[in-house]
DNA sequence: ATGCAAATGCAAACTATTTGCAATAAGGAA
DNA sequence: TTCCTTATTGCAAATAGTTTGCATTTGCAT
């Protein structure tokens, strides 16, 4: 199982993408790769990175989004709430659980569930390449 | 496989709803259950319409589509180009293998799936509201 | 046929995201 | 280190998708 991308190695995926690293790049990538609160949207990122330097814009938010999505150090993710949300790329394959009151995005994984997708591609002639599995929910009443 | 909800049972889900049968929701929903082009978005569906009648507007067709999609009776895809896409839901729940190199959609339906996922959702302390599932795979050689 | 609440169309508001542009700063060269 | 070039930034304004306020129209129960 892979361990997702770290401070680190979000760097380099910039310097090797010829990207000078700047100190908003340096702020979003470290608020990236905490392993805090996960799936962050862009004004979540930007609200964080204020916090650290007030500065910062909006605009350079999505704009290092964009670069790191682009050079696939980062994941977007789009739920039916209209906003992205960003992770790390490369972690253990992982589905989510969206909490439709909260938005809270809960990851899990579940070995069987992968064994099954397998077993009915295979029954219809496909080998699975990827896959996305969202389950939207409420909590149960205590 | 399940059959689609058709532009009657569209009708009845809205009648059901205490909603007036308009002219404009008439015609969203026989847009909606043709089956020729899968998962338009609003503005799509919006020009569809206006060939029809071109007194209808925009806005109109975002409202009828969000009372179908909060009466069930259609279903809301979020992709990552940001827009929603819409189709008629099925009354049993069905899922998608996308074949990557044709752009094919096969529909599949594991009661086994459901029933894991709901398992997953309990432990986690949720209830399952919807879900979705998409597998994207290759035909295996023969 | 008539009345009234529900639905419509228009314009304007909102939210999420992107872009133009002048000012700033990263980082290689000297 | 200092200088120079050019990528990157912050700001303001633009876009894209979707929603809302409001006066007018229309479905449909009576």
């Amino acid at each position: 199982m892979a361990t997702p991308l770290d401070s680190d190695d979000l760097l380099s995926a910039l310097r090797k993408a010829g990207a000078r690293i700047t100190k908003p790049r340096k702020l979003i990538i470290q608020i990236l790769a905490d392993k805090g609160d996960e799936h962050p949207d862009a004004m979540e990122i930007f609200r964080r990175a204020v916090r650290q330097d007030s500065r910062i814009s909006l605009p350079t938010v999505y704009r290092t989004l964009k670069m790191l999505e682009e050079h696939g150090a980062i994941q977007r993710h789009a739920f039916v709430d209209g906003r992205s949300r960003y992770e790390p790329a490369d972690g253990p394959h992982h589905d989510h659980l969206i909490d439709m009151d909260t938005g809270a995005v809960i990851e899990f994984q579940s070995e069987k569930i992968e064994r099954l997708q397998e077993e009915i591609a295979r029954e219809l002639g496909y080998e699975i390449v990827h896959h996305r599995l969202e389950l939207y929910g409420r909590k149960t009443k205590v």
